[in-house]
DNA sequence: GTCTATACCAGGATAGAC
DNA sequence: GTCTATCCTGGTATAGAC
């Protein structure tokens, strides 16, 4: 059976999302307009309202959904290693989920504020669900004498802060492959938590 | 002499910027109006066309003014000394500047985005001269094998960012001191740069 | 489900009086 | 140097026809 003309529900709604979220990471949130989306996407900027309430509902969902990806990936991926095994993993998991999605990670830590205090707050969850796999990891080793770390907490961001700065600097194809990225920074977290 | 009523070159100038500053470090550059950074210094809209060609300015200068403000700081500091007594220093330096002006340092990184193309390459420029003091440190460890470090490039950017975290978290008064705070980070890097 | 049309409001920037 | 008033553009969101 055709399709009504006009009516194209079950790949517009993708479309917008997709539309969304590469303007965003390239513009910011605050720049950019229902019209510029729609735009994009080929549509009028009023049809857009069939897919999401408003804009900010549009945001959210792409942070949220994001967050709870890379949770979902983790949770998949871990195992019960010794612990030196498993940060190793972490790393890797870490930097190649990125890698692979520039525009949520962007997101995701550039629109926090643009966020209204409940939407942000759920946000936060997901993060600090996340960064508290780490810490789990590094307690683990540090109880076990693997690791020397004087405050986990701190480790735990800072080793996060430092894999986020693979985004702003690694291209595909560039002077390193991926395999070694991963191997250069598991050298510098494997020494910065070891005696 | 009285000043001319309603004349207040000298301090308007001043407040503009500071309101910029706070407001551009609050809400984003782009969801803030130059209605609102007159309401907060108090003067009407227009009267800010009086000290600032337009809301792009304000931007860049803020984050020129930073920039330059941070290499001047850096080099009056710099010495001749051993790689690790200098890698120490840079530490100590970066933590405690960044942590002392963070609206300045939340703008410079989180609104290179919406710097127009000559801005942003003059504002690049600058982070780049910064990025080379810490290169060269390490470059001068890894020459006279103090350090070891498999991609002296990757390992600036990689030191960067995980002191840049600190930022995300550090609030005075709280369970660290400034000087606990630097030990631990301290700590980390010596011995991610060290065999 | 999408369109056209539009309500309504706020944005950056300027002109001219004081 | 600041104010008031305003121009012009573009923002989010909605109504109602198709």
């Amino acid at each position: 059976m055709a399709r009504t003309q006009g009516s194209h529900s079950d790949i517009t709604g993708p479309r917008i999302r997709e539309a969304a979220l590469g303007l965003f990471a390239r513009h910011g949130y605050a720049a950019v307009s229902m019209r510029q989306i729609a735009k994009e996407v080929g549509v009028q900027a009023g049809a857009l309202y069939n897919y999401t309430p408003d804009k900010q509902s549009l945001l959210f969902r792409l942070m949220r959904d994001h967050m709870q990806d890379l949770l979902a990936a983790y949770k998949a991926l871990e195992d019960g290693g010794d612990p030196q095994d498993t940060l190793r993993r972490f790393v890797g998991f870490h930097i190649r989920f990125h890698l692979q999605r520039p525009d949520e990670v962007f997101i995701a830590y550039m629109e926090l504020r643009n966020l209204t205090p409940d939407n942000f707050a759920e946000i936060e969850d997901l993060r600090r669900a996340y960064e508290n796999s780490l810490e789990g990891i590094l307690n683990n080793g540090q109880k076990v004498g693997l690791f020397s770390i004087s405050d986990t907490k701190i480790a735990t961001l800072a080793v996060i802060a430092m894999l986020n700065g693979v985004m702003t600097w690694y291209r595909a194809g560039g002077r390193l492959s991926l395999d070694e990225v991963e191997q250069i920074y598991w050298d510098m977290v494997r020494r910065a938590v070891t005696a």
